[in-house]
DNA sequence: AGCGAGTAAGACCGGTCTGTCTGCACCTTG
DNA sequence: CAAGGTGCAGACAGACCGGTCTTACTCGCT
């Protein structure tokens, strides 16, 4: 319910009125739940990061590769595949991140989040055994946030750009 | 005046009553000079367009760069210095963009002025007799915007890792 | 049966937002 | 001097925000 609203249309657009109404809840039954709204927040951003980040992309990208390598390669594929979607909404922690600004409570968790997929990055690197795997998994989050930021303005090729230079990447990080 | 104002703190979060009160203006003078605050913000974003990518962006890329390679691979190092700058403030258009989505008017707005920084780094290429110049830019433009929100994140050295990828893309579209 | 916990519904509070309108001082032009 | 335009200051409108609190009702438990 709340996933849906704050990954559609942002933290700041949905208030807690329309997700009390929404919900059919009491608005004294939802502030017994959660203390305030960055409170649900911080729940969203974790079922975000499970339904989503370990779900959806980096359970995807293993299913349809054998080796870490092909694994790291196909996340791209997954984000192509999510770049078609009508229902794309962009990456809720880059925008939670960018709306809020790093010093606040929630752009802190974002930055937490993201460093989430980097260290899922960083763990396939090191299967693959590449070498400086936490530099290689900086430089591949680049390209996986440029990537998303581009599909947003509308290219809908961006996800085949960013694998052909991740191939690269990984190239230059072989032993 | 407006300019620091949405820059550093976002569209959002500054209330046409503030930027009244700090431009020491009449508030029915403000609304004489713009329709509605979406206006200030369009011409917000013209301005961005100057100061930002033209002047501090763009032009300090070729002042630091003889040849139109050197001077594509610079605006990574002007990223450098941008991102250790303690006012670093991300990038206007990508906030708005993530901020108002792809069909608000501002985020169709912020959209036309990525693509023209696109077109900088387009024609750049094409002075560089490099391949397919304008996929060439898209791919360049992924790294741009990957290494701002990684920045913003706060690793220090996205310009570094950008930078890298972006060279090794121009060997791949030399003729 | 009677009691208490939990909940839906929604009034209410102080504050914010964009945008309009009024009052008053000033300043230029005839 | 008089008229009219201009601009500042700020009240005001109408909507919305997050958050608190009251009311009425429905349950489960003893």
């Amino acid at each position: 319910m709340a996933y849906e609203l704050f990954s559609r249309r942002g933290v700041r657009d949905v208030g807690v009125n329309e997700l009390i109404e929404r919900s059919g809840v009491a608005k004294a039954t939802f502030y017994r739940h959660f203390p305030s709204k960055d409170a649900l927040v911080l729940a969203f951003l974790e079922q975000r990061d499970q339904v989503w980040t370990v779900d959806a992309i980096v359970g995807q990208a293993k299913l349809r590769g054998t080796t870490p390598t092909e694994q790291l390669l196909a996340i791209f594929d997954v984000f192509g595949d999510w770049f078609l979607r009508d229902d794309f909404e962009a990456c809720s922690f880059i925008n939670i991140l960018l709306e809020m600004g790093p010093a606040h409570p929630l752009g802190q968790a974002s930055i937490d989040y993201l460093a989430r997929i980097r260290g899922h990055v960083q763990a396939l690197a090191e299967q693959a055994g590449l070498d400086r795997p936490e530099d290689f998994a900086r430089s591949w989050h680049i390209l996986m946030k440029g990537s998303i930021v581009s599909a947003t303005e509308g290219d809908t090729q961006a996800a085949k750009r960013a694998q052909q230079m991740a191939s690269w990447l990984i190239e230059h990080h072989r032993s």
